[in-house]
DNA sequence: CGCAGCCTTGAAGTAAATCAAGGATTGTGG
DNA sequence: CCACAATCCTTGATTTACTTCAAGGCTGCG
């Protein structure tokens, strides 16, 4: 089931037998990539989809000088560029982070699927709507919190993510990226990022060291975010669950 | 035709008569607002859609301290929470910023549209995509724009948003908004807003009095800002238009 | 072994926030 | 018609957060 964990733990009981069952023999190939590979570039026609399987991409955008600012991460299934089949051409570049295992949806199918699935196709919507509020939460974090905030808030929302499609268990997951990688996420600086790194770590908040993050505090880390993860659109689901 | 300025300038040619027929009649009612009026809370149910006739609109998120992040500065045409349709609760408060008039739209009568007609359905979800590519251009100009950059950028920005729908003639336009609206929507201080728009009309560029914006070199406020307006996802348009 | 990539830390410089005080403009009630 | 309040704009002085520049250390790998 090569679908298993798109919208897992986010409506996704809507969806009936029959709509997974399309959305699954919609799927045209499956393939791997390696780590740091752009697969598509802002401006291209792109004519399929790619739900994500395993591992983790970012979506960007470079500035004049090329610096890059993320706009997004993804974990294990989301549905990266979905947004491509109705907007047809992207406004952003879109990358592994990670080595990955990507699946493939021709946008003929989701043609087939918006004129024959309206319960499906309005899940698709949807789903592609959870992208557009995590956008807002990143506008609000570099907009309003400082960098101690910002990079707090970053790791709430991964951890988050990856609890949802179990790939965290809420205390410590692996997460193979750079301090660079941090920086371009929560428009900072390298540099600062370490330093707010060990601040983090001296504290006992957190720690995050050769790819590996380890929550301390959760309660702490989430007051420094100013973490509600409402935005996530999550099924309400068990307090107690960590 | 109360649906005469959506997707204005963008792809409404893809509609069909039947299509903006359909669109039209499922409005249930036009009201009218005073500035500065919360229209709907974070988290409340929404049970219908809301399409800006004339005046501006915000969405905006609170910090722990009550400061605003605005997400999205909204003019007329725009479908101001269409993605309440498939979200069915927001995660932002939503409001007027001048006052407005609006026309309401029954989820009821969306359902409708996307069991019975899949091409406005697409392009109903293609105007919901557009308001996610702007949030990326905001999370790109939050994370990677200065000050002086950050403030050029929305006005390049709300000049494009007004000329697609002819509100702006592309050197002279009203916007009746004051200086910490646009530190709410950029990021910043209203004090410091106050410098940068000093330096601006120092400079030649622009200026901003009174509600009033008057674009004076164009090339270099887009040169400042590094906009490129692809993110609109504007048809593609005469260039010497201006 | 030696290089490359990443992390770490310090020192100095800069952009923006904060604090504070007036000034202009608009509306309002006496 | 004028006093006065409210709102918004403007500017200066100071502080703070973050960047920039620079150097060195660690780790894994060919």
């Amino acid at each position: 089931m090569l679908t298993k964990d798109f919208l897992r733990d986010r409506h996704r009981s809507e969806l009936t037998k029959d709509d997974i069952a399309a959305l699954e023999s919609s799927i045209s190939e499956v393939k791997d990539y390696g780590a740091r590979e752009t697969l598509i570039r802002a401006g291209e026609r792109v004519r399929q989809s790619t739900l994500l399987l395993e591992g983790l991409m970012c979506r960007y955008m470079d500035d004049r000088q090329g610096e890059r600012q993320l706009v997004a991460v993804h974990v294990a299934g989301d549905f990266v560029d979905l947004h491509g089949f109705p907007l047809r051409r992207l406004d952003h570049d879109v990358a592994t982070l990670t080595e990955v295992r990507l699946a493939f949806v021709p946008h003929g199918k989701l043609l087939e699927i918006v004129a024959e699935r309206p319960n499906l196709t309005r899940i698709l919507w949807f789903s592609t709507l959870i992208d557009a509020a995590m956008h807002r939460e990143w506008i609000f974090r570099l907009g309003r919190l400082n960098a101690y905030g910002r990079i707090a808030h970053f790791f709430c929302e991964i951890d988050a993510k990856l609890q949802a499609v179990n790939r965290s268990d809420g205390h410590h997951f692996p997460l193979p990226i750079n301090q660079n990688d941090l920086g371009e996420a929560c428009g900072m600086t390298g540099v600062h990022v370490n330093r707010i790194l060990r601040q983090l770590r001296e504290e006992g908040v957190m720690t995050f060291r050769g790819g590996e993050v380890a929550i301390l505090d959760r309660k702490r880390l989430e007051r420094i975010a100013e973490f509600d993860p409402h935005y996530l659109y999550l099924d309400e689901n068990d307090p107690d669950r960590n």
